[in-house]
DNA sequence: ACTCCTGGCGCC
DNA sequence: AAAGGGCGCCAGGAGT
């Protein structure tokens, strides 16, 4: 990758094994392929295989697959042991295809592009498949879906993906579309390598830990035993006869009430506030019952088996580009449960954090002089941000620049604001100016060109009732969307930044025997035999060096990974 | 019995 | 110290 310059350009293909291929299941569930050239015009002759793992096996030389949808077929490909180094998503390209040109949230499947392309009607993506609260049929259970030219499925995705190679030539910047289709095409494949490979987990330990701090169940089932406690506590807090149950927030609110404490809620901030005994057990019991009802005995009989959770990961499953889960909340495991999450015997977790995404993705992206300069050192920004003479301590710095990047409205940060401002005008102007986009209906782009939703498809409606709540600027919802696309920004180009890590990452690990077994916007973590964990380590390290050079280009920021090599989770730092 | 909505809180 | 951006998930209750 030398002679990378700027976020241009970065993504070729090269050598011999830079082949592309097409490949379009047909309803039967045999496979047409053919070899492509640049421009994505057939390069030879359509050949007819048995199936996508019989044509995948036979062409070990491929240097990316073009097909429909990589969570349709690579997860049958690893089912069989068939693995692929690049592919090409079309489904994928066509959501942040569609999406720059302005149309985010319409269909994105092949059809759909497909029915686009001829001005025919489109019809809806199929509705999201249901969960049954068992992850393991689902990965494997996808089969062949039928394309729009029934008599050639290959034809329709050589149409669509050759319009798409012309789409991203036409957008501001070629180069960084056709890196960001690339990484969420290969955010893709991790996906369904990470689903299958499952994040080590020790059923073991995590039964210890819910009994350890819920206590036993009850044979007659119900609430464990520590749960039955507190709520009794609670109870009795509020006097002689008093029944309440603490998982009934309206049942609570009307126990306050007659205790002469008005609530509007019984959100734990709420609650701290309130001077009554039946605080302090009601809030315990809260956080018991969630580990109970979100972690517990029932979550880890539906997810976990064989030592592993596996979680059905969703590459792009948000507007922002984040990451989503389909089942199992992967993408939420609490803190206290990740001791739990075990390395097998003789193997290591590299548990990888990339530190205070935010500052350094907004010093990247609106290029803010003292913000680079801040965000070039490795160590901890905020801290460097709090010495360098800003207006406070660590803390105040980073509620400050939090602050800006979501549209806070009044607090502690709002305070420090105006010395941000100040001191990183660029940066602040940055997402202000994308607030102002957000509240006159415009539509704001990632650094790579993912593209917010356009008002109306993201629950924001600019216009309904006028006169907001009289603070000022446009109504509430206008209000609500500048804080989204003032937020998208950054979020959105860390996501940027995220999938290309996870790519470079992928090939980083190529030949070794560690494994990529969890991913969380901004974490990773890689299982690895224990010899191997210096290499892995290193390896996550260049990947996240090497993921803000080619996204962002020529710039002084880094992006460093606090790296930890544990055996277990909680472990790391 | 089912679906849809809400409250609340877990993660970043 | 205050409660803002993105999500998923669960339980309970309302509505059908």
């Amino acid at each position: 990758m030398s002679g990378v310059t700027g976020g241009d350009g970065a993504e070729q293909d090269r050598g011999t094994s830079a082949v592309r291929w097409a490949l379009a299941e047909t309803r039967e569930g045999r496979a047409l392929v053919c070899p492509l050239d640049a421009g994505g015009a057939p390069a030879g002759p359509v050949c007819e295989e048995s199936s996508a793992v019989a044509a995948v096996r036979a062409r070990p030389g491929a240097g990316r697959w073009v097909w429909r949808a990589t969570a349709g077929v690579y997860p049958r490909l690893l089912a069989a042991g068939v693995r692929v180094e690049r592919a090409y998503d079309v489904e994928a390209a066509e959501g942040l295809l569609h999406g720059y040109e302005g149309h985010g949230g319409e269909p994105r499947s092949l059809p759909a592009a497909w029915a686009r392309l001829h001005g025919l009607p489109v019809p809806d993506d199929p509705p999201p498949r249901v969960r049954d609260g068992d992850p393991q049929p689902s990965l494997f259970e996808t089969g062949p879906t039928p394309l729009p030219d029934e008599a050639d499925p290959l034809r329709a995705l050589l149409e669509v993906h050759a319009a798409q190679t012309e789409r991203a030539g036409r957008t501001a910047h070629p180069g960084r579309m056709r890196l960001l289709l690339a990484g969420e095409s290969a955010a893709g494949l991790v996906a369904a390598e990470m689903s299958r490979a499952g994040v080590p987990w020790s059923a073991e330990a995590h039964r210890a830990l819910l009994t350890e701090l819920l206590g036993e169940r009850y044979a007659g089932g119900g609430e464990p035993r520590r749960l039955a406690e507190l709520a009794e506590e609670v109870s009795r807090a509020f006097g002689p006869g008093e029944r309440v149950r603490p998982d009934l927030p309206a049942d609570v609110v009307r126990a306050f009430g007659r205790a002469g404490i008005r609530l509007t809620s019984t959100r734990a901030w709420e609650l701290r506030r309130v001077d009554h005994p039946a605080v302090e057990p009601l809030l315990r019991y809260k956080k018991l019952y969630r580990l109970y009802t979100a972690r517990g005995w029932t979550w880890l009989r539906s997810w976990v088996r064989d030592g592993r959770f596996r979680a059905e990961y969703q590459p792009g499953g948000t507007a922002t580009g984040r990451w989503t889960t389909n089942g199992g909340g992967a993408l939420q495991i609490p803190k206290v449960v990740r001791r739990a999450v075990r390395a097998e015997p003789g193997w290591r977790l590299v548990v990888a954090d990339a530190g205070q995404m935010e500052p350094r993705v907004l010093a990247a992206i609106s290029r803010d002089p003292g913000l680079m300069e801040v965000a070039a050192s490795g160590r901890d920004l905020y801290a460097v941000l709090s010495e360098h003479g800003f207006s406070g301590d660590r803390e105040q710095a980073k509620l400050a620049l939090l602050g800006a990047v979501y549209g806070q409205t009044s607090g502690d940060g709002l305070r420090h604001l105006a010395a941000l401002r100040r001191r990183f005008p660029a940066a602040v102007g940055y997402v202000d100016a994308a607030a102002r986009a957000g509240e006159e209906g415009r539509l704001v782009r990632t650094w790579l060109g993912r593209t917010c939703p356009p008002p109306g498809a993201d629950g924001h409606t600019l216009d309904e009732e006028a006169g907001g709540d009289g603070t000022g600027g446009g109504t509430a919802a206008a209000r609500a969307r500048g804080r989204f696309t003032r937020n998208f920004v950054v979020q959105g180009s860390a996501a940027d930044w995220a999938v290309v890590m996870l790519a470079t990452l992928r090939q980083e690990l190529v030949g070794m025997r560690a494994e990529l077994v969890f991913f969380q916007h901004d974490e990773v973590i890689v299982h690895c035999p224990a010899e191997e964990a210096p290499a892995a380590a290193e390896a996550v390290r260049r990947a996240g060096a090497r993921a803000g050079e080619v996204v962002f280009g020529a710039t002084p920021v880094r992006f460093p990974f606090g790296v930890a090599v544990v055996e277990c989770y909680a472990d790391a730092a």
